[in-house]
DNA sequence: TTTCGTTATAGATTATATCTATCACTAAAA
DNA sequence: TTTTAGTGATAGATATAATCTATAACGAAA
């Protein structure tokens, strides 16, 4: 991929002109250039391969066998640039191309299976390429410019990237279903007192949330053992370890089986998540970006709103304009 | 293959360069060229394009999903370019490619398999498309452009040609063998008297050699049928319905079997025709067909010595310098 | 002989690629 | 905190290259 300074694409298609038309004036006229331009810069060419291309004649050109042999090179370079010309064409649009987006583990499995086939509807040509990593990895990841876009937890920090925040998600209580407080219309507050709430890791974000009310309400949260992944504290629950929390489309997508455990709201408590697109500050696609988390917003509003609800507050240090 | 003005090769190799380095002053210093004319070319390659390809930051840059999807197409571009210049290069040399050779069907298959091989082998790239057509319509095919090179049969009338004679190929006798004269040792011109000579169609060149030849030793032509070509007329021969004059080479190659046919020279006559390699003398590769004919003279000297000789009049209008 | 059609050439002009010098900003080191 | 080294952007001058106009030179055909 060194020097290459030979020739030139134009060169190369005033070339091809004159072999199909035969003339140097008549592929002139066609590439709406004069003659004396299209001689010199073949003979520019010419003399930089060292190749003689066409045989000029008094009636017109024959092209030499050197000419012929490279002509279907020539054409093949052209045919890729114009190819890459066509390409360009379409990208530049805006909001087609591959998309690098990371994702939190707790929130993309539960969230993109209901606004990705949206999305494909109005933007055919998007494609996501999804990662997951856990928000602070994810955070990192962003600014290194290992993902294009993140769909994370707030509050987000570095003042390097722009939030679109999305939605709020609330943490339900899940019971299992031989629990005390299984058979109970409606729970309240008080009701926790003494409970054993079993949190997920340190890392994750609403694990101090949930300790903080934990205090509040007298309820004890299990230390000696935290679980990993949303789906291992589920397992904890059935199998009657403690209740828990667990985010509201978690619970929509992988809590099936009535019998096994109950999901329910606590009267008076209000925990939850916040969550939103992120990008860089520099990112010259920010204008596209912005409508697309407007989009997502749209689609949760029409699919989710049983379950989530939208941020009004200024959560993140910085918001998208 | 139309407009193709929003960008250059240059400016692929800089836009590969960039997101290859990483950096817009790594790939300047590798490029050979300064930092502001890499950001000038790429930025106007992003105006043309109406794209952003890279996204710039303090610490480096990142290439953004469209730039990413180009930078594929960009590459086959280069790649594409990168053969077209291999190729020239070898092309430069000369003596490869195909070279279309236009011959007479009456030298073209008996004198092209002693030389090809050997061409062959000084000229491993250089291939030849060869077309088989009477020589006035050869002459008429190399000023039309149709053949690159022609090997004809002098004399060759146009002075927009370059005529290298090759070789001198004499036309001996062929008797059956059932013929009063096939067991005489030497033929003498006088045994030709009242003979019944065949002879190939008007058009060929030798046509009028031989009746004035005839006339002169006081033996006939045969009016009434002439054959159409070389295997006909030596049919006609072995039919016992006349005699004739071949062309040496093709003697040598289609007459082997003796029993058949007797071939032989006439002792005090000398009938001939003349083979030469020609070409367009505006051909920008006169030289390497100089160079070429002289190859194949001495091939025919090496290989043919005893069948034919060699040139020493000037039978063309012009001769290679 | 004249006319028309071909490519080549010379010289002026325009467009553009390139360079130097500098700015503005960030991150890390002193 | 200040300094240093690293990023890309910008302005203006310069060098290079592409293009145009006008004309020459030549061959073929009328």
């Amino acid at each position: 991929m060194d020097v290459l300074n030979n020739f030139s694409l134009k060169q190369l298609q005033y070339f091809a002109a004159i072999a199909e038309y035969g003339s140097f004036r008549q592929a002139a006229f066609r590439l709406n250039i004069t003659q004396p331009t299209l001689s010199n810069q073949v003979g520019v060419m010419e003399k930089a391969l060292k190749i003689k291309l066409f045989e000029r004649t008094r009636k017109g050109i024959n092209t030499t066998p050197q000419g012929r042999e490279l002509l279907s090179s020539a054409r093949r370079v052209l045919e890729e640039a114009q190819g890459f010309n066509t390409q360009a064409a379409m990208l530049s649009g805006g909001g087609i191309g591959t998309y690098r987006l990371g994702v939190t583990p707790t929130l993309g499995p539960y969230l993109l299976p209901h606004i990705l086939g949206t999305i494909h509807n109005t933007h055919a040509d998007l494609k996501l390429y999804v990662r997951e990593n856990a928000p602070s990895d994810l955070e990192t990841g962003l600014i290194n410019g290992q993902h294009d876009l993140i769909l994370t937890t707030l509050p987000v920090m570095s003042n390097e990237l722009i939030v679109s925040p999305l939605f709020r998600e609330p943490l339900k209580l899940a019971l299992p279903q031989d629990h005390r407080l299984a058979g109970k219309a409606q729970i309240e507050r008080s009701d926790l007192l003494g409970e054993l709430v079993l949190t997920i890791g340190e890392h994750h974000l609403f694990h101090r949330q949930i300790t903080e009310l934990c205090e509040q309400v007298g309820a004890q949260t299990r230390r000696d053992y935290e679980g990993t992944s949303l789906d291992t504290l589920r397992q904890m629950v059935v199998m009657g370890m403690g209740i828990a929390f667990l985010p509201a489309l978690y619970a929509k997508s992988e809590i099936r089986d009535k019998e096994e455990l109950r999901v329910t709201e606590v009267e008076g408590i209000s925990v939850a998540r916040n969550h939103a697109l992120v990008w860089r500050n520099t990112s010259p696609l920010a204008s596209f970006y912005k409508r697309l988390s407007e989009e997502i917003k749209m689609i949760i509003e029409t699919k989710l709103a049983s379950e989530v609800f939208p941020i009004n507050v200024n959560l993140g240090k910085k918001r998208a304009n």
